[in-house]
DNA sequence: TTGTAAGCGTTATCAG
DNA sequence: CTGATAACGCTTACAA
């Protein structure tokens, strides 16, 4: 029986070598697609190769190119849907490209926290970091720290300095506000994400923008925390006063707790009070009544991450996407009053 | 202006060594915790390393050592709530412990995709793989290549073999089953994951036992894909059926898009038709109506892997854990009849 | 087109 | 307790 410890040496270049008749930087040659050299060489190689089932040790190649064809994950979120999504594109794209993906979850984002995080990466030899880290502090920790690689940052505020990327989100939460506009709504209220996060402000920007250029009043946004618990104290509280027709969750989540504690209160949705959220997640087209809502292509979203991200680090021209488009979906929950 | 092309050299061993006085192996020594070292040796060292914000190079170790302390995880789920929760554990659990993670999501689950992803994880030196890889096949394929290094799969059949490990998902299926006898039903259907999914089959089988348990009729279960928009036609067929009283859903979106599907039909929950899901959502206590579940700590499931893993990789005892609890979430969606 | 030599930054081995 | 010396597997020079 034979156990892990007594595992035995991988193939090496050398006996690949070997057995191909060749020297070794040859086959080394052959492995990184050097242009001078015979057909029949690369052929003996390639099937030493294909023989010994040799692949290449990529500690060995990242020791002396310092290169780790490795790219980071910089993750300070808690498992929601929107950078969740985000992160599978990042790690289709990044595989695609022959890229692997180290992620780290931020506990906390305190400047100590994201140093050690960024170092800790840095040790890793990634070659480039996404960072998704929607909060603005760190956003300002990680331009103030001079991080020592190229990084993008995803989910921040757009067109700051071409090296962070979003949807659209203030034409989308404007967009979401006009919506309810035109359904007849003055009174709209703003259900708003944590003071820290950037999209939280854009959001908000949006539902301003949208509520200025009709001329209506705006009305101080409540404070929440993007959980549907939140959301739902948020209704019961609401419920009390009634100076309102219809509210802008700035996200889903909070929605459809928001729509749990008005119900709980006795008022309909969207017969009292509409509402409309944020995201698109799963769910908002199936809950009672579907949620009225604005989509946004996550996935996409990390893919033009990466893309800009290898550009930087292969120094190509980096890609310029504009802001990717929102959509507003239209369901029950925002009604005409 | 400096370029990324002019990173200087980072400081390396012999930096230290040299600054320190001493040889660079004594450096080596410091910084894996040698016993026998001269504690004024070592704190001249540690001086240097501090004064050159000296930090070892991974891949030049993980090439010597043959070890790069990282881990893999082999992921294929397409960004469900439960195992992404349980990625966020297995993360923590293995920076926690000094270990990085490299993620792989896998986009077809042939025996040849599986393969090449398992090869990769292996080119990329990781020490170990938590596979999270629900479907029956992965686990056949995974038995079948004899993986060359130490895996863990998670939410696969429990005791199966040791190295997997999942809550007790049949027991948490035939509570919920046992619940909805409990309120008066006798003609339960179940809206089933897809075939080839190791949970879909172990929620079944409580299901199954559950009722034969109180000697009531089974029917055929429909199988379904977890998805919302799935369960939403689900529930518009069975509308047109009416010989049932409760639906237990194998999974909270399918529950919630039956929901709908009963709602668009006609149908009341709980009044006319009872329904029950599996995962407890973070708005399953939101939805209207709230929606009765079981609850599972997917993170512990994660935190648990990891310890697993680890203690096969250093060749330590391997920890015993009892199958995870469930827990069962009784909100408004089952009612008794 | 191919081969030889050197070195990447670390740990392991063996002296002292 | 500490220091030489030799790997680890690969790529980048430079030579042939």
């Amino acid at each position: 029986m034979s156990t892990a410890s007594e595992r035995a040496r991988l193939p090496s270049i050398r006996d690949v070598a070997r057995l191909a008749g060749v020297s070794h930087q040859t086959v080394s040659r052959v492995l990184n697609d050097h242009p001078s050299i015979r057909p029949e060489t690369k052929a003996k190689v390639l099937d030493a190769i294909a023989v010994l089932d040799y692949r290449p040790n990529l500690a060995a190649r990242a020791l002396v190119t310092s290169k780790s064809n490795m790219l980071g994950i910089l993750s300070a979120t808690i498992g929601e849907f929107g950078p969740t999504s985000s992160i599978a594109g990042i790690e289709d794209a990044a595989r695609e490209e022959g890229y692997s993906v180290s992620t780290l979850n931020l506990a906390a984002t305190t400047p100590e926290a994201i140093g050690n995080a960024v170092r800790q990466l840095s040790r890793e030899q990634v070659d480039g970091i996404v960072v998704l880290a929607p909060q603005v502090r760190v956003f300002h920790v990680l331009r103030g720290m001079s991080v020592d690689m190229p990084f993008v940052t995803l989910q921040t505020a757009s067109g700051s300095d071409g090296v962070s990327l979003s949807a659209d989100q203030v034409a989308g939460a404007k967009a979401a506000t006009e919506h309810l506009i035109s359904l007849g709504h003055s009174d709209i209220l703003h259900l708003a994400g944590p003071q820290d996060w950037i999209e939280a402000e854009s959001r908000m920007r949006g539902y301003l923008d949208g509520l200025r250029e009709a001329d209506l009043p705006t009305f101080p946004p409540i404070r929440g925390d993007w959980t549907a618990d939140f959301g739902y104290f948020a209704g019961k509280e609401l419920a009390l006063r009634r100076d309102f027709t219809a509210v802008f969750a700035a996200n889903d989540l909070m929605a459809i707790g928001l729509m749990h504690g008005f119900r709980d209160s006795g008022l309909r949705v969207p017969h009292d009070v509409s509402v409309i959220g944020f995201d698109d997640i799963p769910v908002a087209a199936h809950v009672a009544p579907t949620l009225s809502t604005v989509h946004q292509d996550f996935p996409e979203l990390g893919r033009r991450a990466v893309r800009i991200l290898l550009a930087q680090i292969r120094g190509e021209q980096v890609p310029e996407f504009g802001p990717l488009q929102t959509i507003l979906r239209a369901r029950e929950s925002a009604a005409a009053r």
